[in-house]
DNA sequence: GTCTTATGAATGCGTATTCATTCATTTTTC
DNA sequence: GAAAAATGAATGAATACGCATTCATAAGAC
């Protein structure tokens, strides 16, 4: 079995654990466990169990960066883009609940117990957003007086907790696409200039 | 001193420490401190430290309930109660700041560690956007086709988010009011009956 | 036969919780 | 009204235990 394998299978059992149980209810040994590798492989490749955090936030939200910023170069209509992002983000949720729960739940929180972490990648993630806004502005088709600051994390945030309900709730008199579509149609909307 | 009155002590000192560092890294001696009584006192007033937190959350909630449904019967438009309600909660955010850091970071995952606590309490204040938009839609001011559900999680969603990086970021160049204002008019013009 | 990788029992640290003790206040007795 | 007895709130050192991390040993690779 290869080195990188061990890797691999010990951060998508991270994921899983730290889904179900949260960061500090998880304990070494349940990764472990769901990994199939006795406790101390663990530490062969990573230095701690904060270690194992940070490595899964790093490797999987730079995954999800080259995905979306790959997705928006196909596209030139900032409207559409906007779209194209709600979309992606919800059925990422959808597709991938554990890593979306973890990334919900213990990214945001990562700063009160690990100090010395920023989480650049994340700021990135969300950065896609501004960018979005930024162009339709330049372009005439977005209100300039907009504050696209304010925008990308209320887009964000609107499209985050709605999947992140979306997940934990077990009956849905919605889809996934119809609640992304919903939100691109009310900022779209709400963004666009008067004409 | 009145017993009541070690109750809040303790309650506060809670809010300030677990803000600062998270439930789980926080430490009933710290909080102990904080609140100026010894660790045993702790446990005169509370069964264990997952005790505190509920409470906490309880309480405090309990209280922003009352608050906004009080706002929300003074007025009748559904356009100006979301405004109140985006202009409320984000202020809230920024005068309470340590409150609103333990609601938004321990209050989501608390889900995960107390298998049995369900918050109902936090539904309920969500809830009030559910209402006003159930209004607008009766009213014939908003549009039918707008799912409530979604529109609630999306508009509080939006409005959590952006307080949340507004406490956490040290420069703004923009107000809580700014943001408010600006969010709620996104949602205004993204769900009025098009006229 | 050496070097690499893996194991999991043993270690030790950190901290939630307990509980014997203190002490201020209230109640009872004469 | 003074002395004695009872109360229970508050204390914080001691306890107990969960779990991250280590490391002596084994298994595997070449």
């Amino acid at each position: 079995m290869r080195t990188s394998d061990k890797h691999t299978k010990i951060i998508e059992a991270a994921i899983t654990v730290f889904a179900r149980k949260g960061f500090f209810s998880a304990r070494i040994s349940d990764i472990a466990k769901e990994a199939q590798v006795a406790d101390g492989t663990i530490y062969l490749y990573f230095n701690n169990k904060y270690d194992i955090l940070i490595s899964l936030f790093e490797e999987e939200i730079g995954k999800i960066i080259l995905e979306v910023k790959l997705l928006m170069e196909k596209e030139s209509d900032p409207r559409r883009m906007l779209q194209i992002f709600a979309l992606h983000h919800m059925q990422l949720m959808e597709e991938k609940r554990e890593l979306a729960e973890v990334l919900q739940m213990e990214l945001r929180q990562s700063n009160k117990f690990m100090k010395e972490y920023r989480n650049t990648k994340f700021i990135e993630y969300v950065d896609v957003v501004s960018a979005i806004v930024h162009k339709g502005q330049e372009e005439g088709v977005f209100r300039k007086s907009l504050l696209p600051g304010v925008f990308k994390r209320a887009f964000f945030g609107a499209l985050d907790e709605t999947s992140r309900l979306w997940v934990l709730s077990p009956d849905h008199n919605y889809t996934i696409a119809e609640a992304a579509q919903q939100i691109s149609d009310i900022f779209i909307s709400g963004i666009m200039t008067d004409s």
